[in-house]
RNA sequence: GCGCGGAUGGUCUAGUGGUAGGACCUGAGCCUUCCAAGCUCAUGGCCCGGGUUCAAAUCCCGGUCCGCGCACCA
């Protein structure tokens, strides 16, 4: 077990509730399926939320797609049975859950196999046989030690399952991880990279995982949004440009302080991260360097942000390195991304599994000669000597070619198949030594994936950005969220209900509008209500038209700022581009 | 999946075996020359299914969902 939930950081008071009710009373997410009851796991964004989270995903694919240089696919969230066994999905992602009829505690009942017995492999034996095995050693319940002999063993895999077509000749699933999608197509991708390591492809999309108990709102869901990218290198000769990223400052909590009672984290540079070797590997210190400033610059709070690595035990077996990017909630931790080195794992597998070719041709600076030991057997001596075992022999001919040529130097050949010795005579193996030129070699890329999940770090943008203050003596509340990804970016009202007024207002509306602003406009209760209304909701500025905008030579209105609910007099003409170069990030209101 | 607690307008909540009240929000109107003001009016609710009862939002049982703890989290 990690500590990862210990020591928080003494900031914020629990908002969580606050949170919750503002989002279902201002639509940014909320139970799915209400009506009926509702269903856990499931929320659905409200026009607020869907807009964060639309414009967090465009931020995302700004910096992790083309910023980079990467390519972006869409791939199906449905794939078939085969996918998941090469993944190991299909195993790997099965509980074996068994319940105590005494106590009704519910153990992992391979878990319990893979204790008590010499039994090492129990996940991946069939259901009866661990019940089996469970009755024959008279295991008990870990927690009462009740007898479990002859309960029955449930099986849970958290992939959703399905059937493509009529009836149930073909299974399938919704996917667990995006990530899938990349590898599988990962054949024809690499030529839309022209063969070219190193190449990253992103993936924005759902994913589903049937889990157990979906808990905290929309932290853990069945159904959630991630951003993936899986970026393929070549582990000989690529390496990161970290020039771009080694003065990138960050909080890290490496494996070696949390194994301490008194560990803490460590405030440290990316440079000298990998110097030191606390990030062991170039690759995933590359991407922490830049998903850091990019999760800043969506309005996580840096206060309550770190990296986590994964302790050894909790890492996936073919990764070397692993962390996790982290926010704190309400004194918890939660996990936002995973950062992970994968390896030629993925690749293998399916290459293994569907039989097509999951590697990049690299071509050599110069061609290569080498001298080849080759055999070509004589196939019409072979064939009545060996009858249908000829096929073998001439196979363990070309093997042993590859291992040793003397054993060619001499008469006769001696090879052994299943046991038995069997002579050739050398001339009959066509054995020769070739001299051939190799332009290159085909190579299984390595895979470093840093994974996103979307719909967390809406929480934690949400989270991080709540306020409540004063104004006038009256409690406000309100969301600083970045300009770069509240939902409506600007409010226009007329200051009162007034035809000149509100006929002004409305051409703004359609100026800004036209200026690719997202704009809403009120006229309802008094002007305070409006500038609340937009407050609660996190809209950055508010634009109101008065009687000197209507009144004076020069066309003006007051643009007021959420945080600070200052004020500033500026020309109609000049509002559009103002307000979109504050939105680029290009101009503070400040400087106005 | 287990245990404990909960579920009343959009939101927050009061409530008793006799068919539900408030506040905020929202909408209409009046008023209003910049921060949730005031006045009038309006919309809208007892999670679902069974049982007990003359009568159930209330008591009982089951389910669904939410929160917390346990387990789970490739």
């Amino acid at each position: 077990m990690s500590n990862a939930e210990s020591e928080p950081p003494e900031t914020g008071e629990a908002i969580g509730e606050k949170l919750t009710e503002l989002a279902k009373r201002r639509g940014y997410f909320f139970r799915s399926s209400g009506s009926y009851g509702g269903v856990g796991g499931f929320y659905t964004f409200g026009p607020q939320g869907a807009s964060l989270k639309g414009n967090v995903e465009d931020a995302w694919r700004d910096r992790f797609a083309i910023a980079e240089g990467n390519m972006e696919i869409d791939a199906p969230t449905i794939m078939p049975e085969p996918v998941f066994e090469a993944s190991g999905h299909l195993d790997g992602f099965d509980d074996m859950l068994i319940e105590c009829p005494d106590c009704g505690t519910s153990s992992r009942a391979d878990h319990l196999v893979e204790d008590e017995t010499e039994y090492e492999d129990a996940e991946s034996l069939p259901i009866h046989e661990v019940e089996e095995i469970i009755a024959e050693y008279e295991l008990v319940c870990p927690e009462c030690g009740a007898g479990l002999a002859g309960v029955a063993v449930e099986e849970f895999n958290l992939m959703f399952a399905t059937n493509i077509g009529p009836g149930d000749s073909q299974p399938g699933y919704l996917r667990p991880e995006t990530a899938q999608g990349i590898f599988v197509e990962f054949p024809r991708l690499k030529e839309y990279a022209r063969n070219q390591l190193p190449f990253g492809v992103t993936q924005i999309g759902r994913a589903y995982r049937n889990e157990i108990s979906p808990r905290r709102s929309i932290i853990r869901t069945r159904e959630f949004t991630q951003a993936e990218l899986e970026y393929f290198v070549d582990p000989e000769a690529d390496e990161p440009n970290l020039e771009r990223v080694e003065d990138v400052e960050l909080t890290l909590y490496p494996a070696s302080e949390q194994r301490n009672d008194d560990g803490s984290e460590v405030e440290t540079t990316i440079g000298s991260a990998l110097e030191d070797g606390i990030i062991g590997d170039p690759w995933v210190a590359y991407f922490l360097g830049v998903a850091k400033p990019w999760y800043e610059a969506v309005g996580v709070d840096m206060d309550r942000f770190r990296f986590r690595q994964h302790l050894s035990g909790e890492r996936a077996h073919y990764a070397a390195d692993c962390w996790d990017a982290e926010s704190e909630i309400d004194g918890n931790w939660i996990e936002l991304a995973g950062f992970a080195y994968r390896g030629d794992y993925d690749l293998s597998k399916h290459a293994d599994h569907s039989g097509d070719r999951f590697t990049v041709f690299k071509q050599y600076d110069e061609p290569q000669t080498v001298e080849r030991a080759t055999v070509d057997p004589d196939m019409s001596y072979l064939g009545p000597e060996f009858g249908g075992d000829a096929g073998a022999v001439a196979e363990e001919l070309e093997a042993l070619a590859g291992r040793d040529r003397s054993a060619f130097e001499a008469d006769a050949v001696e090879i052994e198949l299943e046991g038995e010795t069997h002579e050739i005579p050398a001339e009959k193996t066509g054995f020769a030594v070739e001299e051939q030129t190799e332009a290159g070699e085909h190579v299984v890329p390595h895979v470093v994936e840093p994974s996103f999940g979307i719909d967390r770090l809406v929480y934690t943008v949400l989270h991080h950005a709540y306020r409540e203050d004063e104004v006038d003596g009256e409690q406000r509340t309100y969301l600083e969220l970045e300009p770069e990804v509240a939902p409506t970016f600007v409010g226009v009202f007329p200051l009162q209900n007034d035809d000149a007024l509100e006929e002004q207002a409305r051409e703004i509306v359609a100026d800004l509008r036209d200026a690719g602003l997202s704009v809403t406009y009120d006229d309802s209760g008094n002007i305070g209500r409006r500038y609340r209304r937009q407050d609660e909701v996190g809209t950055p500025f508010c634009v109101t038209v008065d009687y000197e905008t209507i009144e004076n030579e020069e066309t003006t209105v007051t643009v007021r700022e959420r945080d600070t609910t200052a004020q500033k007099r500026l020309p109609v003409g000049d509002l559009a581009e103002t307000l979109s170069a504050i939105r680029a990030g290009e101009m503070a209101f400040e400087e106005l």
